[in-house]
DNA sequence: ATTAAATGACTGACTAGTCAGTCATTGTCA
DNA sequence: TGACAATGACTGACTAGTCAGTCATTTAAT
């Protein structure tokens, strides 16, 4: 076999010294040092899901090593076992974890009780694009997107909890907005998708396209929803 | 364990080698037509660019194995070094020779004179939606969103032929619109990105969700128009 | 016969997942 | 309180593959 010579090249400074005493002590950036065993252990776990995120984010799920989410996490890769399954179900779990408060943060929008409907849909659309789009939560959204097909469930789980409830809900603010007067277009409710539509697109853009064209989503938005509640009074 | 998705992929294997051959030989019951060297060594290429796209298409440029796409093109995988110099440049150049025709062939509508720009823009639409969203062609476009940011040659080449021109051409169309009266709202000629956005949505929703709940792009894209132009006298 | 095209067994670099061992923390008893 | 045992989080070398890319050999067109 090979693997004795591999084995002594691969890795030739350990430097088993720093393990627990040593990382925790000098490692003052962490506001918590946290001696509590089960909080380590979860501020660990925490550390693994960023790293994940980022690592997924920028490779896609079949191009992201392990070891290299250890190193980023400032982990042994054996840990990670300690928290998933395997590499598959870590990425499964992240997404529902990582959609989770997206899409709380989402819908946390105050519900003003005198605001317009189009003011509604523009305060929620800001939101999404300064939060969203504009972030590495909106490569979040290109990763589904990028992965879904091969990982159905994570399909299913985004459709659930986000797609569809989503999309309810535009639909209940279009029919108010029908009920209003608001919107002429009766038709706009059975198709709430028009609504988001341009919200995707600024996420896609600001992955692929910002570099060579910057993209004002909001303001895009903003003709947008000219098209759908007609023209602004202030221009 | 292996991860699954791959795993599952691995079973379905290919029968006898002439698969992709035979779809391409056009006009002749005959699987072996090409007796010339040439003409072999042409459809050899082409039939490692139509397996290697589906292969491409279904798992994602890092999960493919050279393997497979040889297999289903019935050629041994030695033969695709004849025409790629390495996996990463057949990707590239895989997608570079599908977006010309797919591009040439959605910017070949008859420029009707008597037309009215909304005729022009939901012909195009059809036609994108027939051609496009529906069609592995789609999965084309998803293809590139999700791998876009990993090959940025991709990306540029995407954007330059297809998004750029896209979009020039359908500004071009807004303010036609514009001038001949069709379009009230003159600020969309500064975000053409709206007039398109329902058509990406259509694609994204194809790949991940037709499976939970169908949509009907064509009529979504309809009522889109609704709002540009105002309501159909038709419903 | 000559030579370009095609083949597929082979290589070696790379990586998901394992597990025997380590050691800081926690619990227990005197 | 101090000593010692038990715990289990953590480690990383290791195994068992996988797969991109090569090249000596075979096939077949001219």
């Amino acid at each position: 076999m090979t693997n004795e010579a591999t084995k002594s090249a691969r890795k030739s400074a350990p430097k088993p010294a720093d393990r627990r005493a040593g990382a925790r002590a000098p490692a003052s950036s962490k506001p918590k040092p946290a001696s509590n065993r089960a909080e380590r252990a979860a501020e660990r776990r925490g550390a693994i899901i960023a790293a994940a995120m980022d690592e997924f984010i920028a490779r896609g799920f079949a191009a992201t090593r392990l070891d290299d989410i250890a190193k980023r996490a400032g982990v042994a890769k054996g840990t990670i076992y300690l928290h998933f399954k395997d590499k598959e179900s870590m990425f499964e779990e992240l997404i529902r974890t990582a959609i989770v408060p997206l899409v709380t943060r989402l819908w946390a929008t105050p519900p003003q009780p005198g605001a317009s409907v189009r003011d509604m849909v523009e305060g929620f659309a800001k939101t999404f694009i300064e939060e969203v789009a504009t972030t590495r939560r909106g490569d979040l959204v290109r990763l589904i997107v990028a992965e879904g097909p091969r990982f159905p469930e994570v399909a299913d789980f985004y459709y659930r909890e986000v797609v569809s409830r989503g999309l309810a809900g535009m639909r209940a603010l279009i029919e108010l907005g029908i009920a209003r007067g608001e919107i002429q277009h009766k038709n706009l409710a059975q198709f709430p998708q028009i609504m988001v539509a341009p919200a995707l697109i600024a996420v896609i853009w600001q992955s692929l396209f910002s570099r060579h064209a910057p993209l004002d989503a909001l303001e895009m938005f903003r003709v947008h929803l000219d098209l759908i509640f007609g023209e602004r009074r202030t221009a």
